[in-house]
DNA sequence: CGTAATTAAATTGTGCGCAATCAAATAGGC
DNA sequence: GCCTATTTGATTGCGCACAATTTAATTACG
């Protein structure tokens, strides 16, 4: 009981991992939300189309892997790009499941415009762009191990194979 | 034209910082979920009881300060909590604008269970304690700084001292 | 004392994130 | 050619985050 707030405390907050990364997380929504308003721009609708600047057409399932998201995030955002005419969507004519993202003229436009973002907060930051990268660099490290055991599955729990016992 | 692609491309989501923090933090929240589920807290609510642990009772504004988060957050998740029997919601009574949560014995109670959670979660990483670390102080610092600069005003917009022309 | 300015929460509305469920389309076994 | 299982998105519901507004309490000032 001696240990109310001290940094021995397993459960300090100062010494948790996850809180500095939920707390930037929020920060850098916060940071770009000025920059990316006049876009008419989410920051997840930034990160979407990124992807789709890199490689367009793609599927809301590809878009997905890229950027960790599912499906019930993703239509309802992408939809959301469709209304302000940045994509369209499409049934995929071999693959009817499948729909297609594809970038309109605004959205391949839009590119443009966007080139101009990275700088603009690159020089409002109080930070070096070496800091930055090394920054970007161990965070990137830990989400691809983390992913990586997760795409492989961590121990046993394998989403199929669910029924073998018998026959 | 010739970049799609490419990693000299500055829009290219590889070379973003923001895209792993954000990635990051997604995946943080699903990682804390089978093990806060079980106790019948989120992970921001799970951030709000460790700041309790270390000091109750305290205002929706202090929660607010610590975790960078406001009231339209916060009112209603402590609410959450209070109807999960974790803390209470009382006015202060000598500022009533100001509303105190304080940790029920069951509220107080958890913290035990909770104890084991930092350690069950180390158990299943495919990544040393010291690289957590090194990634918790590289985001930490990062958070610090950059709250720092947006707490004592970017530029030129302080908060306070609006008025002391003439007098 | 009385009024204006400030502060603290609460409320409202939008947009994620994700679990769970559903529906449609395709692929495989017989 | 059927019938089942799998795959792909869409839908629903809940809980954040946050901007903007509102309400109530306190402080500052004349």
């Amino acid at each position: 009981m001696t240990k109310e707030n001290d940094q021995t405390d397993d459960l300090a907050l100062d010494r948790q991992v996850c809180f500095p990364i939920y707390a930037a997380s929020n920060l850098v929504t916060r940071l770009y939300k000025p920059v990316l308003g006049p876009l008419g721009l989410t920051y997840p609708q930034y990160l979407v189309m990124l992807v789709l600047w890199e490689n367009a057409p793609q599927t809301i399932g590809s878009l997905g892997k890229r950027l960790h998201l599912d499906s019930g995030t993703l239509t309802p955002l992408v939809k959301r790009l469709a209304v302000n005419g940045l994509v369209t969507r499409t049934r995929d004519t071999v693959d009817e499941r499948r729909v297609l993202v594809s970038l309109t003229e605004k959205g391949q436009a839009l590119r443009e415009t966007a080139e101009a973002i990275p700088g603009r907060l690159l020089e409002d930051l109080p930070i070096s762009v070496e800091e930055l990268e090394t920054l970007r660099d161990t965070v990137q490290h830990f989400v691809r191990v983390m992913n990586a055991d997760a795409d492989t599955g961590p121990h046993d729990r394998g989403p199929r194979g669910k029924i073998e016992r018998s026959g």
